[in-house]
DNA sequence: CACCAGGCAAGTA
DNA sequence: TACTTGCATGGT
């Protein structure tokens, strides 16, 4: 079956790259939020948005008692607006939020442990029909407030798969999901932190030049040509 | 100064 | 279905 040995050898170099990344970052623990809600408001904050500026934001909403479902329902949408401003695209984020805190309170109570209760295929629908929550979103909310084993996919995941040859230019955010899905374990650990590695790697080191030498996973692109020419040259 | 960031939805053809 | 455009602040 050459099917198979290919999915074995995808599976060997998914985990190869995540074992250097993984070693040469360490742990990042990842999107640190005081609790679920604050993690779900940061996820429609930072779509398209440096999370630098989405810091500001969520300190804005703490300071004025808003990270929670009922005081981000209560309060008028432009009022909201205003305080989210340093996260870009505030308007239509304040209408965002307001609509994922009716669904959240509609269907969960506002209770995060609710929500963790429901069955993923069936979460991750309901997530999706919520006006503003794409399919990125609706996975960071599912894999790191929820735990679910979600793989998450950015740009970063992209242009990271493209340069090492696992993934062509056609290759849409599902199929890069299941590149991943379907050939590494269901770990919400590794999942979280893989997903970790690749932004801050695509933050360090993929800027400017397309191919970085100073990148950790510079090795793999000379040494892995399956056949022919051997460099030995890269640092 | 230009460019882009941990996207999404609405509009057009 | 596939491509384009609006949304907006703050850092490099």
């Amino acid at each position: 079956m050459k099917k198979k040995q290919n999915a074995q050898e995808l599976r060997e170099r998914l985990l190869k790259i995540y074992e250097i990344l993984n070693g040469y970052f360490g742990d990042l623990h990842w999107w640190p939020a005081d609790h679920p809600f604050e993690m779900m408001v940061g996820a429609i904050l930072t779509q398209n948005t440096a999370w630098t500026n989405v810091e500001k934001a969520i300190e804005a909403l703490r300071r004025n008692r808003l990270l929670s479902p009922a005081a981000l329902f209560h309060i008028p949408e432009d009022e909201l607006a205003g305080i989210i401003r340093p996260s870009g695209y505030y308007h239509l984020k304040a209408q965002r939020l307001k609509s994922f805190v009716r669904f959240f309170l509609k269907e969960f109570s506002g209770s995060d442990s609710a929500m963790k209760a429901e069955p993923l295929p069936i979460l991750r629908d309901k997530l999706f029909d919520v006006r503003g929550i794409g399919l990125e979103t609706a996975d960071s909310i599912l894999l790191y407030a929820c735990q679910k084993p979600v793989f998450v996919c950015d740009a970063y995941t992209k242009r990271i798969l493209l340069r090492h040859g696992l993934i062509g230019e056609e290759a849409d955010y599902l199929a890069i999901q299941a590149l991943f899905m379907d050939h590494l374990p269901p770990d919400v650990s590794l999942f979280g932190q893989y997903h970790a590695l690749i932004v801050k790697t695509g933050k360090v080191f993929c800027r400017k030049e397309p191919r970085c030498s100073a990148c950790p996973l510079a090795v793999l692109r000379t040494a892995k040509r399956p056949s022919s020419r051997r460099k030995t040259t890269q640092s």
